[in-house]
DNA sequence: TTAAAATACTTAGCAATGCTAAATAGTATT
DNA sequence: AATACTATTTAGCATTGCTAAGTATTTTAA
């Protein structure tokens, strides 16, 4: 259980993650989940219910697409997404957004004022 | 107006921001819509309807204190706050919290693994 | 001296997103 | 056969920023 203040900070910033990882080559949830976990080293630990619904919103503003692929050595399907072209401007639009987002934050956190 | 991304961004940091401004010393609803819009350069310009709420969060959780203020020069009262103790640890814990979810965030940016 | 603008606070209702929780199903391990 | 792991779906809640409107006082300008 996380305070609320922790909580709050990951707004908008799971989704713009969840696009990076995308972004570096196709993926799927289940494996999303593990690398949110691992990369942030257990900072950012996701139950299903946040992950998938980032998924499909994803997918509904085509940023990303989606197929099932019949695994190879095993029979269960995965829902595999990969980045569209809209998908991988985008990521870069957000990571500059991200970036001076961060600058005016620490802003009020340098010198008193935001020179 | 501004795009959904970076209005969630904003989630939870808003509060911390004013929470700091009034560990800074005693002020009022006002101001600090004047003093996030200016020191921010124009990229937090709130609406009084954002702001107030978040002061009453504060008071709520006993993080600040408000005292009306019978204003000297002027005849209109004024609702002042300041940090209470418990105010000002707060604010130095979610300074390291943010600096730690900064860090998480860029690890991602970061040569692709977040070492 | 009246009208407008700026100062100052309040509140109602909406939108977006992370959370809890539970359900479904196939695969691997013991 | 039972348990754990992989994998996806969905319903409902809590938090918080946004729009929008309203109240009231003080200052400025016509």
């Amino acid at each position: 259980m996380e305070d609320r203040f922790s909580q709050q900070l990951k707004k908008g910033v799971l989704e713009m993650l969840v696009l990076k990882l995308i972004c570096g080559g196709p993926t799927y949830g289940y494996e999303l989940l593990t690398r949110l976990r691992e990369e942030s080293h257990g900072r950012f630990v996701l139950k299903e219910g946040t992950l998938y619904p980032i998924l499909y919103r994803l997918e509904d503003e085509g940023l990303i697409a989606a197929r099932w692929s019949q695994g190879e050595g095993r029979t269960a399907p995965k829902k595999m997404y990969e980045a569209t072209e809209a998908g991988i401007l985008e990521n870069i639009r957000r990571m500059q957004v991200w970036q001076e987002f961060e600058e005016t934050v620490n802003g009020f956190y340098r010198g008193g004022n935001n020179a």
